[in-house]
This record gives C-alpha cells, structure tokens and sequence, in this order.
DNA sequence: CACCAGGAATGTA
DNA sequence: TACATTCATGGT
C-alpha cells in the first residue's frame, strides 16, 4: 500500500543530511569549452564506471586540446580511444562518443538549443542514438540541458524497492512512479538523484535501525550493497 | 583474489 | 518480456 516513506519526505531527509551534492561534477574547472558538452561526454564515459576514471579521460582530452565539438569530430577514433582509455572499454565508448557528436553537429551543435522543445521527442532523438539508454539520456537532460528528466539508476531502484516504492523495479516504472510523486523541478530532480546515489554509498554497518540518525527511516537497513556472488 | 564503479547493446528462449 | 553475456579500466 502506501510507503513508509514518500519519497518527497526521503528527499528532504536526504537534503538536510547530507546537503547539497552539487552535481553535474568536473574536476574544479571546466575542461572542455563548454560545460553542457562536458557533461554529455562524461555520462557517456561514465557508464558503469567510476567516476574518478572518468576525470582522468576527461582531463586527457583537454592535454591534448580536444575541447569543442570539432576537436571531436576531428579526431581519429584510435586517438579517442588512447585518450579516454582510462573510463573503461574505451572501444566501445570512443565509437558513442563519435557518434553523439556527429548527431550533435547533424542537429546545430549546441546542446542547450538542441534539447529545448518538447522533451518527449528530445528523449526518444537521444535514445535513438547507439550508446544512449535510458539512464545516459535522462542525465543529458537533467545534467546538460537542465530539462526536467528524473534519472533512475541501480541505487535508484534498489533504495526504492526497500522502501516499498515498487515491488518489480524497472527503470520506466520507477521513474514513472517518482515523477509522480515529485515536484516537477529541475533543482529537485537534479539533487534527489545526486543525494540517492551518496545513500547509497554510505554504509550504516552499526546500528541498521538508525536511531537517533539523522536520515531516521529513510536509512534503516544496513549496507546497499549487491548481494556478494558464491 | 573478488568485487565494484553515476550502462547499453546484443543474443537467446 | 525476461535474463545472460560482452565490453575493460582502475580502485579497494
């Protein structure tokens, strides 16, 4: 029925927890010429990577001077490859970049005009890109072109199935579900994400019931952890 | 040594 | 529709 915790209740815990998480992250300053381009390119190098490997592919580009979209357009793929090899299959992730930045050209060459209009078909215009799932695309949205698009990821449905959010967690239904539930606002869409991905990196091993814990009951289980494989 | 990190495409039943 | 496999580096 009705969850413990609404996850407009969750979010304000979170928020007054762990205050703000200030994303989209760079390492300080920017490192490619514009920020919106910056970030679609580290949430492509960033699928199921970590963040830090991310950083140091990012920072490459830009000791090699490849920091506007026709540096991008420009290099060769085996170069991409050498230069973003640190954020993991970097084949694979050379060969998105490519061709997110030639549909980026095809389509004027700025992120901000290109994703206004309606969201929906900006959505499925990302989805129909090889490399852009769900998840890649909603943060472009969310992160790029601050449009209002609620990014759903693994800490997202498993935080959200402890908390009876949803019984079968799926990325559309989890989403449909927060959309519901949520402000329709860029500024608590951009945090809530932010702050579930911190809660989920936290370990609470201590005291699994929370008391007197600040984040109260939207933290009562222990590790978020996957479960460890035989 | 195993496991993980801000997933997605492809193949199988 | 629902899973399984592949891609690959670097940190813990």
């Amino acid at each position: 029925m009705t969850p413990a915790v609404e996850p407009l209740r969750a979010f304000r815990r979170l928020l007054k927890a762990y205050g703000p998480q200030h994303w989209w992250p760079s390492s300080g300053d920017t490192l490619l010429d514009s920020k919106d381009l910056e970030v679609c390119l580290g949430a492509i190098l960033t699928q199921n990577t970590n963040w830090l490997n991310v950083e140091k592919a990012l920072k490459n580009l830009h000791k090699s001077n490849i920091k506007n979209l026709k540096d991008f357009l420009r290099i060769d793929q085996r170069n991409l490859e050498r230069l973003i090899r640190s954020s993991g299959y970097f084949r694979q992730k050379a060969r998105k970049v490519k061709e997110f930045v030639r549909h980026l050209d095809r389509r004027g060459g700025r992120v901000g005009k290109w994703l206004s209009g309606d969201l929906k078909a900006r959505r499925r215009e990302l989805l129909d890109i090889h490399g852009i799932g769900p998840e890649t695309a909603d943060s472009i949205l969310l992160y790029a072109a601050q449009r209002p698009a609620f990014v759903v990821d693994a800490y997202t449905l498993r935080i959200g199935s402890r908390l009876g959010w949803w019984r079968t967690a799926t990325y559309d239904r989890a989403q449909a579900f927060l959309v519901k539930k949520l402000p329709k606002r860029v500024p608590v869409y951009n945090e809530f994400h932010a702050l579930l991905v911190t809660l989920a990196k936290r370990r609470c091993r201590k005291d699994p019931l929370c008391a007197g814990c600040p984040l109260q009951d939207v933290c009562r289980f222990g590790s978020l952890n996957h479960e460890k494989k035989n």
